[in-house]
DNA sequence: TTACGATACGGAACATCGTTCCGCTTAGTC
DNA sequence: GACTAAGCGGAACGATGTTCCGTATCGTAA
């Protein structure tokens, strides 16, 4: 349930051929692209991956986020449906929590230029934003209700800007070991802890 | 001391006194345009209302950074010097550190795009990143280091790390109501706090 | 005051990128 | 095999960053 309706990887019924076959030529080479030159690439570089016209792309893929989602669906799904599944494993709603978010930011970190791209107001990439929180606030505000009625923490914040939060802290070149968003977001996280012994 | 040693808003002995007046243009220029523009604005535009030529803003200015340096220059060298002003003047050293991060986020978020700009990998922007931590993280680490001989917080993160999870959590659209980029810092600062009675 | 050399200026020009548009190609059908 | 409509490619346009050089201006010395 995308918010944009169109595109996304979905056999489309009624597509020609030669249609469903650019459209994942397309989500292939984006996705090697991607990995390279971040989620930024130049449209033209991407298309000439995936062995098309510029206009191609722009016909199944109308703005950049539309292409991005297509790319990262899967691992969105992923992250979102293993938010319950953590929350029975773990030891604490407050420790599933942890997982999940280590869970986010391994998905953040390994996409360059994507943390970036989700907070960006550039023209094309606000679908992206809405897609991500779209799917996964409602998860992260389970989450966080769990780890409160269990006590675990205080519920000084809300989802969207938990979510918002460990997005940021991931932003940044990926290479630099004296700055780990997992440290600061392992803060974050601690920071919301209600005190073991009021 | 700035990293970069050239341009700024040092007088500059020997130079032209139109050269001087268009420096000045510049900096005024600039400092408006980047109010409704962002950081980000177009050089032309900058250009345009300072009255130069597009050669002339190079000439003076030869990266982004330096420009946006020059123009915000003043406001980092206040935060840098509240530093240890707060330290004598707070309660604690805990809480000067509190007050010294609102002060830096309050700056940051006033404003468009700077917060972003910091963490770009954008061609230009490397020197502004540069600039800001040179300057801020050793007041940021002294702060800590009083905190951490006070007995108020653990040393588990480093001042550059900080630096950049702050300034991370500033970034993005500033008239959303739901993400407040203070509470997330105060957040990110509880967690650091040791627990009062182990 | 004027003439001269160095300094600085302006904006045209080039490259890159996003985006649109339209003539041509091709898949699917009868 | 021919027809139609869906789909394709890439030229073309506008915005932007950046460079370059002919020209204007400043400071100075006669």
């Amino acid at each position: 349930m995308p918010t944009t309706g169109q595109s996304g990887e979905v056999p489309a019924r009624g597509k020609r051929a030669d249609a469903l076959r650019n459209q994942q030529a397309l989500l292939a080479a984006a996705a090697e692209v991607f990995v390279t030159s971040g989620v930024d690439a130049p449209i033209r570089q991407i298309a000439a991956r995936a062995g098309v016209g510029t206009g191609t792309i722009y016909r199944h893929f109308p703005t950049r986020a539309d292409l991005v989602v297509g790319v990262y669906r899967h691992q969105v799904e992923a992250c979102a449906e293993a938010g319950p599944e953590l929350l029975t494993a773990a030891d604490s709603p407050f420790a599933a929590l942890r997982r999940w978010a280590d869970l986010f930011v391994d998905f953040l970190v390994t996409k360059h230029g994507l943390a970036g791209a989700l907070q960006s107001d550039s023209s094309g990439f606000e679908a992206l934003h809405a897609y991500f929180l779209d799917r996964l606030v409602p998860v992260c505000g389970r989450l966080l209700d769990a780890a409160a009625e269990a006590g675990e923490i205080d519920r000084g914040i809300e989802p969207y800007e938990l979510m918002r939060g460990i997005g940021n802290l991931c932003i940044g070149r990926d290479d630099d070991p004296r700055y780990d968003p997992r440290r600061l977001v392992e803060l974050l996280l601690r920071g919301l802890q209600r005190p073991p012994s009021p």
